[in-house]
DNA sequence: TTTTGTGGGATTTGATCAAATCCGGCTTGC
DNA sequence: GCAAGCCGGATTTGATCAAATCCCACAAAA
């Protein structure tokens, strides 16, 4: 128990931050579970039973969950408790229609400014992305797939815009979670995943042609919001 | 103390929330000072004076600011007090920039959908504004200011939208308490103060004309960053 | 059978207290 | 004179406890 806090603490310091709370360590863990798909929809979340989970008292917990409700990466139930959202094809949509406003402007701005060095990291991270394919869960190839757009949308370098993409990725959690099961099956299937519009986008990028780099990204995001949509259609 | 508390209570119930939280109360009247720019930039925010104001003890406080701290609307000092961001014209920049993203996409879909009816709601809103121009103050103007623009993103029918350009405006707060300032004079001085897009914008609305009103709605928010850029060059 | 009411358990929310941390000014030494 | 070190007040953070609220199951009546 206590060597595990003191990991936890540890994480958080290389992000150099003024003060150790163990609170952010919750809030983080948690943050991450969520963008990564690792909680089912509708789950409720007690504080107690995250207190456990953590180790710690229920403050730090309950400190956590709210920063998250307000990021509206939970909603909270009339009973207080918090609950990650459920699914709903509207909801989705709306998400979507939001990614592609904020995502495609974000790579727009960026194939302007990438430097050859920066298309030669993100290559790197593509690369990885396809070798992971294969051998590892479907887990490792969201997250690669999350390191390649945020690398991505970084190059715009707005720090604004950056955060708004943060907090759909967030919302999009739940439905990752989908996904995450569906990649899972077709990898048991044998059969290859999808990564295409990654090579797309460093063509364009490469160019410079800021057009085709937006029409790239917006096609990556609609390919992944009509997976979900045969996913949901099928359950 | 009592009678503030069940009143405070009583404000609450009218967004008909599940839990009438006295911490709610806080947050909801910090976020409205923030965004509306009562608070200077750089001004800090320590949780025994809130706790004072709002009539409370330190823990709905703590959380309150918490949750905006969340929501980047206000930053901690390595102390952990929270303290209103600093005036930044590469940041002002930068938020513009996303918000011209945002609410030019907002208004080109509201465009689409608006009724007959809510041109005629966002016209009375519209002239209320101008009516307020002489009378009222700075404060009074701004906040009419926002529920035109917000009742316009409301057109658009997406929720994810609508939140993310709150929290937009929630950043331009500090900005927006130099602009009461400069209103503030330009009223004193007998200058009737500029609102010519909303015309604009309501124009290009009753003829459904996406381009123009998106046109529009970016030119307003390009006017009041000029106006912003003129008044930090002064200081 | 369906609805209504009630009671107990579970859960969050707010208050208070102890501990950790930070900031300011002061002293001390060079 | 000036820089480094240190102490005390101020402030947040975490823990624990009491109170308010809600949910759920069971029972009773129409």
């Amino acid at each position: 128990m206590r060597h595990w806090d003191e990991m936890q603490r540890s994480i958080n310091l290389d992000a150099s931050e003024s003060r150790a709370k163990i609170q952010d360590n919750v809030y983080s863990g948690l943050r991450e579970s969520l963008i990564e798909g690792r909680y089912d929809a509708g789950q409720v979340l007690t504080m107690a039973a995250l207190a456990n989970v953590y180790g710690t008292s229920l403050m730090p917990v309950r400190e956590a969950l709210q920063r998250l409700v307000a990021e509206q990466a939970l909603i909270v139930l009339p009973n207080g408790s918090a609950v990650v959202p459920h699914i709903n094809v509207e909801r989705l949509d709306d998400i979507c229609r939001a990614r592609v406003i904020l995502e495609r402007s974000a790579v727009e701005i960026a194939s302007q400014k990438v430097s050859s060095d920066d298309i030669h990291d993100l290559e790197n991270i593509a690369a990885q992305h396809r070798e992971i394919a294969g051998l590892e869960g479907a887990y490792a190839m969201l997250s690669m797939n999350r390191r390649f757009h945020f690398q991505l949308y970084g190059y715009a370098g707005s720090s604004t815009l950056l955060q708004l993409i943060e907090t759909l990725w967030l919302s999009m959690g739940p439905y990752m979670r989908l996904m995450s099961r569906d990649i899972e099956a077709q990898i048991k299937g044998g059969n290859p995943i999808y990564a295409g519009t990654h090579n797309d986008i460093i063509d364009a990028l490469r160019a410079h042609d800021t057009l085709r780099a937006g029409d790239a990204i917006t096609a990556d995001i609609r390919a992944t919001q009509a997976l979900l949509h045969t996913i949901l259609a099928k359950s």
